[in-house]
DNA sequence: TATTGTTATACTCTATAACTATA
DNA sequence: TATAGTTATAGAGTATAACAATA
């Protein structure tokens, strides 16, 4: 199994989802949660299924997913003011501190794993190698 | 999003298990029964529970796994000799016609992946990288 | 006592169909 | 009719505890 593209990846995925699951077990926060709340305060007041589509969630697993950060009273859903069966998105205050303090758990977290790559050039030649497999079609701002 | 490795890493790897579902989709293999019986082809004899532990799964949930391969024809369990708490995991005669199969079908798979990302030196680097990441200790036989 | 394989079980993630309220 | 969000549900994948047979 030495050069197994899948193989390889699937190893090395799962290596760097369980630092990120220890870096983050004291915020109670999974990688999907992270990616909503960053995705949300990068772009506030985007649609509910936008938002999902753009992580690869199906919109029906997103509701658990955004009731609970509802819940922690961390994001909020807004009825669509033109399109009144829409719900944009937006952090609370409270989310909006969260994510300051969760992007700085993160960079400890990603500077092991540039760390482990040997650095931010290798950082960014993994990244441009991942980009091929997964066709990315052109640079998006996220 | 766009220079996360883990986010970019979990999205390159879905892409490439997608393509592997698609490529064996008319041969009901999954990438978990690939890497079985690939591991099985090169070790014959090897006992289960080191089988499962160096693919990454626990050993109460090899067992349907091998349960299905077995059912298949595909491979076999044999009472160890010496230990006989233990089995030892080898291939039918059917499985390994199967394995001569499989093997060139995922040839197919492999090849795309590698023309994704640009040739095979680009396939070496990414590799390389992906095992820094993973902490491979060393180079393997597998 | 410890280990191998097993069963049972639970939890997460993911996928689909069908419903509701709006458009 | 179609779409946004939702509910219910089912299937994988994965994790732990406990058991029987054997060491």
């Amino acid at each position: 199994m030495d050069r197994i593209v899948g193989y390889k990846l699937r190893r090395a995925q799962l290596s760097v989802f369980q630092d990120f699951l220890r870096t983050f077990a004291g915020m109670n926060l999974r990688p999907a949660e992270f990616s909503v709340l960053a995705l949300i305060a990068a772009h506030p007041g985007r649609k509910q299924t936008e938002i999902a589509e753009q992580l690869g969630i199906k919109r029906a697993n997103f509701v658990a997913l955004m009731d609970d950060l509802e819940r922690r009273g961390l994001a909020e859903r807004r009825k669509g003011a033109t399109d009144r069966r829409s719900h944009s998105l937006h952090l609370t205050e409270e989310g909006i501190r969260f994510v300051d303090m969760m992007a700085a758990v993160w960079r400890e977290h990603e500077e092991r794993m540039i760390a482990r790559l040997g650095g931010e050039e290798e950082r960014d030649r993994l990244i441009e190698l991942l980009d091929r497999l997964t066709g990315t079609p052109d640079e998006s701002t996220d």
